[in-house]
Parts: structure tokens; sequence; C-alpha cells
DNA sequence: TTGTACGCGTTATCAA
DNA sequence: TTGATAACGCGTACAA
């Protein structure tokens, strides 16, 4: 029953008035009298004017609409990160438009391509896990569009990055393993193109020599997050000659896939084994012998700061090239107090 | 270092054509030459040109956006419901904007408008659970918007709605528990200004019923969704004088706090009270003692047919009144196979 | 086969 | 305090 939408146009005829004026009065532009003013709004109401987006934003050669990149929503990492963005961009009057790679480069760029065609003011990514080449996201940045890097950013890229303080947080898991009494510590990490993974690893690394153990290559796996790779990056910490006491693990579904295998392959030793993990994902409440810990990042906290950096960047457009690298702490959340027994 | 961003003006002007010519070349219009084709689409690809899809939706007064308002994002469900709806939508060429409505009825409001000046050209929606009056729904609706309710319709609204066919799944899930001898069977339920909700009390009644079970109101519990609400509700089910033997919830979220609750509370029962939930959240996989089973529903499925249906009605406006209801099935998912004991 | 003219809804600028 | 005009980038009907 559409009745015909309203325009500033309709208003103006209506009430003999010019649409600039219209304009100027819904907007409560200073030097339009308040009875004008007063008039327009009451019509405006009455037809349910509602000022039309797609021409503002074209007038303005401003979308008012920021882009997200992320791998999936399917992550609960990710959707805390789009919450926090929608939220800062929604309060500063900006859409959203939330891409998802899947993991693919070729996606990635399509989606990059939407991005441009969109004319988002900006963007935040965390590149896939087949983003190698950054090309075409450096493309992107030529046209014209700032962006900001979340989460994962490549290894050989200077840009600005909001991220998790990951080193950090390995060095404390490392330390909470040796106050355990462990020395032998194992580490299941993820793409060694991201800085996030190369981060966790120096901090792995370092984590053992502050304590005095040596590191061991064959104590480090990699596992591209599916739970078939998950799987076999256990089995082969386990067949070690002398498998680990204790592992690291890239991210929590990493470490839940991890403990699946250990109950399922390795029941005699599953609860001598301590396994740390990232993400603190909420789920694990509902376990009853949890694993040992997690370091809980702040997803929601990471996408709010990339959106302020983002805006800055979007409002004011640096010539100047100087990478800014925003880190949040973790904080290791230990689960094995709330065990039953 | 933003190269200006070619228009089809700068195509158009360094080839010494029109810019007509050269938005039909682009976009391979029958009556242009192939040579000049060519030499725009060179031209176009080495000035990076990307076609301004703020100035095309302006032109052709749609947005080629489709609009999608769910309570949470935080939600594992209403995720799958938006990857399914976004895949159709930008199949077939479409933007997706996500509107979350944190049940909020004054947030729902609010989304309605932005979706409304952005001009979306069709919206699906999962009311909030505040939501009992829909008088902002059918104004958007009366703005010439077209919409489809999916997942949680208002109960006392005729029209276009994509769901699960959880009645038929509430049979299943009596018919499951009656074929393992339960004859106490209790229910947890949500808002009851859900369709969702009614279906399920229906076939939790008529389940019941259909073998020979009277219907005992006091075995029936509402809840919020909010981990104390759904603890409450399992509290006064245990605290009954014939406490339930088996219980179905209205998701799995509700389920697994019922078991957290009957685990922390009445460790005594804790092993022989049946639970069924729907959702099948693949968390579940990770639980050591799961729960009995759950109702697996398609909401990726739900969401591409929200979509399908949705356009449908975006290109071929409708002025009959005949709202389409679309269930789709439930399946049962059984876990307690899966035990290792 | 190509070009011209116009308009979509809004706002900025300048004139009245 | 208000109004007229032009412009944003593109697509389309129609003219050449």
């Amino acid at each position: 029953m559409g009745h015909k939408r309203a325009t500033i146009k309709d208003i103006a005829s209506e009430l003999k008035l010019s649409p600039s004026t219209v304009s100027k009065a819904l907007r409560d532009h200073p030097n339009i009298g308040v009875v004008t003013k007063e008039r327009v709004k009451r019509l405006a109401k009455q037809l349910h004017f509602v000022p039309n987006q797609t021409a503002i934003r074209f007038k303005q050669q401003r979308s008012f609409t920021l882009g997200i990149l992320i791998p999936s929503m399917l992550d609960h990492f990710y959707v805390a990160a789009v919450e926090g963005f929608e939220k800062f961009a929604y309060d500063n009057g900006y859409n959203v438009l939330i891409g998802q790679s899947h993991e693919s480069l070729q996606r990635e760029k399509e989606l990059l391509l939407t991005m441009q065609s969109n004319r988002v003011d900006g963007l935040i990514i965390a590149i896939s896990r087949e983003t190698v080449d950054t090309t075409h996201i450096n493309e992107f940045v030529r046209s014209g569009i700032p962006i900001v890097y979340f989460m994962r950013k490549p290894i050989n890229e200077e840009y600005h990055c909001v991220c998790s303080d990951v080193y950090a947080g390995a060095i404390d898991a490392i330390a909470y393993f040796v106050s355990l009494g462990h020395k032998r510590i194992g580490f299941i990490n993820a793409s060694s193109f991201w800085t996030t993974s190369r981060d966790r690893f120096l901090g792995y690394r370092d984590g053992l020599i502050q304590h005095g153990i040596p590191f061991d290559k064959s104590l480090v796996q990699e596992s591209d997050f599916t739970q078939e790779s998950n799987f076999h990056a256990m089995r082969r910490l386990m067949q070690l000659n002398t498998p680990p006491t204790a592992i690291l693990s890239f991210k929590d579904q990493v470490m839940l896939d991890a403990l699946s295998c250990l109950r399922r392959e390795f029941p005699s030793k599953a609860d001598s084994i301590a396994l740390i993990g990232y993400g603190a994902n909420p789920m694990i409440q509902y376990l009853e012998r949890p694993p040992l810990a997690s370091l809980k990042e702040q997803p929601y906290e990471i996408g709010q700061k990339s959106g302020l950096l983002l805006l800055d960047l979007v409002n004011h457009p640096r010539t100047d090239y100087e990478p800014q690298l925003v880190k949040l702490p973790c904080k290791l959340q230990v689960f094995s107090t709330l065990k039953q027994r």
C-alpha cells in the first residue's frame, strides 16, 4: 500500500517554499526562521518523510559507510570484533558493510572491489589465510580509501594495526605452565605469514628461554584450524619420543580439538596434559573437565579501537607515513579451579 | 596517495567519446562497436575505474541492498541465517545491511528507520523479545518496503514468514522421550508472543496427548534466555513434587544452562534426566557427557529461502494479500551415543 | 553506431 | 530570512 515516498521537494511545494529552505529547516540550519522550521518539521512528520541517504551519500561524495572484512562470522571472536566496530560506527553516524572472506584470497579480492564500488569511507581488515601477497590491498589503499589491519596483519607490511598483545600473553602462559612444574611445553601455531602467529611464537620461545628451557623445534606444530588439521598437529606432538606435558594453542578452537584428540586417542594421558588457548571461548564453561586456561582477548575493544583509528584516518587523511600500532592486553583466565572435583 | 577516482566522464573526454557511449560500452550494450568497447574497457582498467554504486543506486532509485534484522550475532543460530541470506544476496548482486536489536524494541525501531533511510529494497526480520506491538513494522511495510519475517513471527500477524517446523520437531522429541520410557516430561519455553513459541508448545502438548500423557501446566516454564532465567526455570521444574525426568528446551542455550543447573544443584539426579533442545549447537560435540539430543534446524537454508522469497516480493510487488508461510523441517540429532562410557 | 539532454534528491553557494 | 542554481555520476530515451 505504498503511498509514494515524500521528498524534500514535496514538502517544499506543499508549503510554497524552496527545496533548499526545507533542507535547511530540517537540519536546523541557523538562518531559517523558527516558524518556518516548525511548519516544515510538522509536515515532514505528517508525510512520514525519511531523508534519502542514497541521495545524501551521492551529493556528499561520502558513503558514511565503513567496511569490515573478516574471515568468518562463525568465529565468535570476529563476531565480537564486528560488534565493537559496529557500535562505534553507528554511534558516529556510519553504517557498516560486512564481508567474509571464508579464508579465500579470491573472495577477499572480490570483496575489496565491492567495498570500493560501494565507496566505503574506510575499511578494517583481518586478512585471509591465503593472503600472502598484499598487492590487492595496497592497490585498494592507493585508490584513496584508508584501511586499518586488525587481529591479523601481514608480516611484511608496516601499516596501521590494532590487535591483541599475544606476545605478552604467550609469555604469561609459559610462566604459568612453568609454575605448575611443566618443562616440556608444546605449541600449535597458525600461518606464519601473520604477525599474530609470529608474535605468539616469539612469546613462546622467549618465555621458554626466560625459564631456562631450551627451545625445541619439534615441539612446534602448525594447523590451519580445520578439525582434521588440529587433530593432526596434536597427534604429531603426542607421538614424539618425549611428548609435551603442556601445550599452548593458537586459539581455543584448536585447543578444544586437541583436547578431543587426547581423550579419544590418548585417554591415559588426557588428564595429565595441561592446555592453554587464546580467546576464552564462553562455551568452555559448559565443559565438566575444562582445559587449564585460556588467554582472554578483547575483540570487542579491538573492533572499537579499530573504528576509532579508522575514522581518524578518514577525517584527517595523512600523507605522512607513520603506522599506528595498537596492542590490547590478554589476560590469563584459569578454568581448572572451576572443576567440580 | 589517492590518484583521483576516475569517472565515466574522465574516460569519455580522454577518448573523445560521450559519457553515454562509455556507459554503454562498459556494460556491453549491443549497439556499441566492438572497437569502441575495447578502447573504453582498456582505458577503464588502466585508470582503475570502479563504477560508483552510490551514483547508480541514486539514479536507479534502488539501493540494491537488502536488510536483515536479528536479535544478536552472538547467537550462532542467527549468524548461520545471516550467512545464508548474505550468500543469496551477493549472488544476486545485492549488498546486505545487518542490524542487531539486542532484544530491544527501541533499538528495533531505530534500525527500521535506518533501513528506511538507506532505502533498502527489502528486509527480513526476526523480531525482538520486547516486540509485542507491531505498529512500527506495519508502518515500515506501508512505506513500500517488503518484508519477510523469519524465525520469529508475531503471533497476531498474518504475513510472509520462513521458519523451522518446530511443531513437528517437538512432536518428534516427545516421541523419542516416550520411546525411552519417560512419562513426566517438562518444557522450558520462551516469549509467548512468538509463533515459534506457540508452535513448540502445541507440539509439546499434542505430542503428550498422542502418547496418552495428560498435559500438566506446572511442567511448563518460561525463560528469557539469560543464564539466570534459565537456571530459575530449571529449578522450578526440579522443585515440583514430582519433577520431570525429561525436559524439552526452547533452544540449546537454555538446555545447556539447564544441564549446568542440574550438575551444580541436583547432582544426584543429573544423569537420570534426559534433555532435548533446539539448534544442535556444534559446541555440544566437546561435552564429555552431552545432553540426550537436539533438534537440528536449518538456519542457513532459512536465510536463503527468506532471501528468495524477499527478492520475489521486491521484483514483483503484490497488491493482493496472500501471506507465504515456509517451514523447514527439524531433525532430531541424538548425542548420547557419542558418550564415551 | 554515437551523441544530447535530462533527471534522480540533496546540499553548498551565492544572490535577493 | 529565504530562494535560485548548479552539481554530484550515472543511465536512458531519443535524436543524429
